[in-house]
DNA sequence: GCTCCGTAAATCTAGACAGCATGTC
DNA sequence: CTAGATTTACGGAGC
């Protein structure tokens, strides 16, 4: 089908045309032709990478352009909705505003009322349902990205009921990835189903056993025994590669493996690129290895690497500077990273069940990143079969089904925080309205009946109505209360607010960072850090050393609890060096954290820091104990120490310039009123931008004495030019 | 009695959403 | 039933 004989708006079809695309994929076609423009639902369940963007594209826009309202469109990922935002900025031209909104910006409701494609990640929009954003009521579409993460075990829940508040009030488009059970999904949602494998790059796959490359329809190839033959091959052909492995520790060794092997197809400029790539990153244990393996022109990928880092490889990998990324699941699914060849070297998975196969459906989802749309004519994705049986994991994952999607509604934490939702934020009145709205959900609809999920909701009932979240009244109607209704807002899960509540009379009498760090660990909302054996012993003595600044008793080694207890000890300890100004360099190694735990450690407690303290504001707060608390906050925020609190309040100054200044003799806004620019100028980190910046906040008209006789470089008069 | 070295046993293991108010080095 | 890299523990050799 051609674009020109879409049936949809002109302006439509001429911005896609402009991007050089005058020709559907036969998928496209038949999802634009099953009704979805006429305004029907439409589950479209093909491969990643065959075009669900455009659809979902055509389809917002010609519901915002025909009925005006807006639409919102959901993604799993914080990334993800920056790489849809700034494709769906294009359409812009046609006066359509776009806007994304995750946790970590852009949270006000009001604002994003002014938009008309809001691009944001379930939890958030989840969140701005239970805030009640006036706009909400103008959402005309909704369109969930990789709907099939309705089977995801602590995620999956969230998806599940914003689709069943808004499947009566708004259009939807489910855009999932190939599963087993995709037509009960569409059953569920009213909606027509467009199932296809096509892909505009055609997918080989097949299955690697010492140096036999078998191919699904039969062919064979023949390689060195070692599977790393596969990578070198594809890059010896000017390709580039994907391998995914299972540990970090693997994907780190592996890279730096490859990286010798694969360096000597380097040409001399990309290895002059490649040189100045790893010296831009920062000075730890982590990117040194990291710099080992960029000099080869592989890289590593996963979790444990700053923001900075990954979007670094991305774009090199992108680029074709880099040839081989190694990668834990963090590239399997979400980010558009294409490579010709893709390597899975583990089909296996350490869980806390022991070795688990890794679902089919995640498997597919690696090989589907094989073939470059504009390079490829095929992508390849080969499985490695070391220990397994390659008839074995050919059945399995090739020609294989993926699972089926099953309902997560009733996973414990997940529902006791939807249900408290539905009373405080939803207007549910009553068990029987409960039960009414639990009986729209793909859990009723998968199971046919609500009787244990009922019974589920009748402990967690119970449970907020001891806590003091809700009330129920002599004829047996919910009330809300400030507990739950702040809960709620808050986004964080009933059980953490029960700890925190229970802790407020001993945190009261004893407010202190290592007590209030370990509080917040016990919470099931936080990630804590994993002890290992040779470990255990300091956490526990250390446990002791501060047993009075704990708000919880210390465990027996019996308990069940003491494995939990130490990882919370931790995890305080390493927050109580945060905000001690520990360097970070020093933490990553004396803990055994990665960057990216550490700054998820920091953000979690950043955010669970300022929930305690929102709840504490509804029990009486005692003035001074406030005060101490917002104070801890900020020091957690920005990792200093008290005497740097006020300088931390200036813009562009974090724990490391405050420091700097403090040191310098500059220990208040006062003493910088009063100093001279130049001496100011003096302190590490502080250049002329920032001095700005600082002096506009301060709103003083200090006149910058740059015409005086530069000091050094001169480099005052080139700023200004 | 102490250190060094090689081998056996023990250990450890993926990822990442949410509030609020604006900006790290 | 199914792992594999790496660290730690241990025992023997050499001084």
């Amino acid at each position: 089908m051609k674009i020109s004989e879409l049936p949809v708006d002109g302006r439509i079809k001429k911005v896609i045309l402009e991007r050089g695309i005058e020709e559907l994929y036969p998928p496209q076609a038949e999802a634009l032709k099953s009704g979805v423009l006429e305004g029907k639902n439409l589950v479209l369940a093909i491969p990643t990478a065959s075009g669900k963007t455009l659809v979902s594209e055509i389809v917002m826009l010609n519901k915002l352009l025909k009925e005006g309202g807006k639409a919102v469109y959901l993604v799993p990922l914080k990334a993800l909705a920056e790489e849809k935002y700034r494709e769906f900025k294009e359409w812009e031209r046609l006066g359509i505003r776009v806007a994304a909104t995750t946790g970590d910006y852009d949270s006000t409701d009001e604002w994003l009322g002014k938009y008309d494609i809001i691009v944001a990640t379930a939890e958030k929009f989840d969140s701005l349902l239970r805030h009640g954003a006036r706009w909400i009521d103008k959402v005309k579409l909704v369109v969930a990205d990789e709907v099939h993460l309705l089977g995801s075990y602590d995620r999956g829940a969230t998806l599940e009921m914003i689709l069943t508040h808004l499947m009566d009030k708004a259009q939807i488009l489910a855009l999932s990835a190939t599963v087993g059970n995709a037509e009960e999904l569409a059953e569920w949602l009213n909606a027509e189903l467009i199932v296809s494998d096509w892909r505009p790059v055609e997918l080989r796959k097949g299955i690697f056993h010492l140096g036999t490359l078998f191919w699904e329809d039969g062919k064979i190839d023949r390689y060195p025994e070692n599977w790393y033959s596969l990578v070198v091959d594809a890059v010896k052909r000017g390709k580039g590669a994907l391998v995914f492995v299972n540990t970090r520790r693997s994907a780190e060794k592996e890279a730096i493996a490859l990286s010798k092997l694969v360096s000597g197809y380097l040409t001399k400029p990309e290895k002059r690129a490649l040189e100045n790539l790893a010296s831009q990153l920062e000075r730890n244990p982590t990117s040194e290895k990291l710099k080992k393996a960029l000099k080869g022109g592989v890289a590593f990928h996963h979790a444990g690497l700053s923001r900075v880092e990954r979007t670094l490889i991305e774009d090199a990998f992108r680029e074709g500077l880099v040839k081989v990324i190694t990668a834990t699941p963090t590239l399997s699914a979400g980010l558009n990273l294409p490579a010709f060849r893709v390597v899975i070297r583990d089909t296996k998975r350490y869980s806390n069940f022991g070795w688990v196969d890794i679902p089919v459906l995640e498997i597919q989802q690696m090989m589907g990143r094989a073939g470059r749309p504009k390079y490829d004519k095929v992508g390849e994705a080969i499985i490695v079969a070391r220990t397994e049986n390659p008839k074995k994991l050919m059945e399995r994952y090739v020609h294989g089904k993926p699972e089926k999607l099953f309902s997560m509604l009733a996973n414990e934490q997940a529902f006791r925080s939807q249900v408290l939702a539905l009373i405080t934020n939803f207007g549910v009145r009553n068990f029987q309205e409960l039960v009414n709205f639990l009986s729209k959900t793909f859990y009723a609809h998968q199971r046919g009946d609500t009787l244990s999920l009922e019974y589920k909701a009748k402990d967690i009932v119970y449970f907020l109505i001891e806590n003091e979240f809700i009330d129920i009244d002599l004829e047996n109607n919910f009330i809300p209360l400030p507990l739950g209704k702040r809960t709620s807002h808050l986004y964080i899960d009933p059980l953490t607010a029960k700890k925190f509540k229970d802790a407020f009379p001993k945190l009261e009498k004893n407010p202190n960072p290592f007590g209030i760090f370990q509080l917040i660990a016990a919470t099931p909302d936080m990630a804590t850090l994993t002890v290992r054996r040779g470990e255990m012993e300091d956490y526990l003595d250390l446990a002791y050393e501060l047993e009075e600044k704990l708000y919880t008793g210390i465990p027996y080694y019996e308990d069940s609890r003491f494995q939990g207890f130490l990882s919370q000890v931790k995890t305080a300890k390493v927050l109580l060096d945060w905000i001690n100004e520990v360097p970070e360099v020093r933490i990553y190694e004396t803990y055994n954290v990665d960057p990216g735990d550490l700054y998820r450690i920091l953000e979690l407690a950043d955010w669970l820091m300022y929930s305690l303290i929102e709840l504490y504001k509804l029990f009486e707060p005692k003035g001074d104990v406030l005060q101490y608390l917002r104070d801890l906050h900020l020091r957690l925020r920005h990792g200093v120490r008290e005497e740097l609190l006020e300088l931390v309040k200036l813009p562009n100054i974090g724990r490391k310039r405050a420091r700097a200044l403090y040191n310098a003799g500059f220990r208040n806004v006062e003493a910088i009123l009063t100093a001279k620019p130049r001496d100011l100028l003096q302190v590490e980190g502080i250049g002329l931008k920032i001095l700005e910046d600082i002096y506009k906040h301060l709103g003083v008209e200090h006149t910058l004495e740059v015409k005086e006789k530069p000091k050094k470089k001169g480099n005052l008069y080139d700023y200004l030019k």
